[in-house]
DNA sequence: GTCTATAGCAGGATAGAC
DNA sequence: GTCTATCCTGCTATAGAC
């Protein structure tokens, strides 16, 4: 749940309150009304602060996405040279990809929020998605294609090499982003269990998948 | 893109479009008016045949989002016959599977209607979602598994078949919702090379991360 | 910066003629 | 079954007091 605390600026709570709702309902699915009202301002303080409603989710993604995918990242990287000192291969590029998303440094709710609404952006991109591809998500991908450039057998061209790591973000973002589904057909809560049931289950089948040897066995954090 | 035939009665064409609209924008964003004028119709026509915007989006899962379920999993099954006559490996059902979903026998259109749809109740469930869950997904989930179970080893238990089967939905819904995204990424538009190479992409993927031993070369259709 | 009040309009839904 | 005309609610956005 965004942080409603009081002593945080109605600009903050706004931002907050906005970013929870419109990973859950969609941009089209909330009212500045039900903003204003959950983050306990006025009316008036979205057109205030942010100018209209747009501008309010595009900011949502500037001041609130795009610092939470940057810790994200540095989580990824330390989560990685932990495991592997030097040539980390693909097996534990993928399980730190996997812990960070499904379980890493942040709430249950704040990850799930996270994919939703890049999840949302994926399904139908608005300019936020073009703002977050060109700063965060592109040096990001090249930066994961490069680290997994020379664990893959040198038969995979460029074009390969993306496929498998979209496919990785597939699954990743997958199952955070359609967590009612899954525990539906699971009957699994996402607690700390079955959150490390997933993580297991995502390295396995991406380190199968992207045709690596086996491991002996992992551990990580 | 629906078809607008004249000769089909308002309430047909109501139903496509509504279909095409609810697809790309979510059903908060795509209004009654925007509907009946696409389908060259009377505003009224909604509320006269379906009662209220509710209901007309329940109806274009009922008539329309299920049927198409049901051919794609008939062609599902006669294609998995084509390949393995008898007691499919994991592949066969892998390769059948992706085939189906993303190159099938429908309209590119069609096709990424069907899973946008999907993807967004499974990002947040409707009455809809659990109409088609206990009519549609759960049983061919179900005969998904009895066919997998036998492929598998014996070490994987329920739910680890249940997460392997979900892994492959999430690739085929990913691939198909994400379209936009993806050909930001590789460059690629969705034609007939790219979606076999997609094909080719998933079922290598998969087969792996199921951890079966690779095959020595298939075809198919 | 925060509020009240309201303009101005688009939304879903309905009544009733044809 | 289909249309026009309209109701009424709820939306975004703004003006202006405090």
């Amino acid at each position: 749940m965004p942080s409603t605390d009081t002593t945080e600026t109605a600009r903050e709570r706004i931002l907050d309150t906005a970013e929870s709702l419109f990973a859950q309902r969609g941009f089209d699915g909330v009212t500045v009304r039900q903003i204003t009202s959950a983050a306990r301002c006025n009316l008036a303080a979205v057109n205030y602060h942010f100018g209209n409603k747009k501008s309010l989710y595009l900011e949502v993604f500037r001041s609130r996405w795009v610092p939470r995918a940057k810790r994200l990242q540095a989580h990824f990287r330390a989560n990685l040279a932990d495991q592997a000192s030097m040539r980390p291969d693909a097996a534990a590029v993928a399980r730190s990809l996997a812990h960070t998303f499904l379980a890493g440094p942040m709430t249950d709710e704040e990850r799930q929020r996270h994919h939703q609404l890049m999840s949302r952006e994926m399904g139908r991109p608005t300019e936020a998605f073009q703002m977050v591809a060109e700063d965060v998500i592109r040096p990001f991908f090249k930066e994961l294609a490069e680290l997994l450039r020379p664990a893959l057998p040198k038969t995979v061209d460029q074009e390969g090499l993306s496929l498998n790591l979209l496919s990785i973000l597939a699954l990743v973002l997958y199952f955070n982003f359609a967590r009612e589904a899954v525990t539906r057909i699971t009957g699994r809560k996402y607690d700390k269990a079955f959150k490390d049931r997933l993580v297991d289950h995502i390295v396995t089948f991406v380190r199968n998948g992207l045709g690596c040897e086996r491991m002996q066995g992992e551990e990580v954090t």
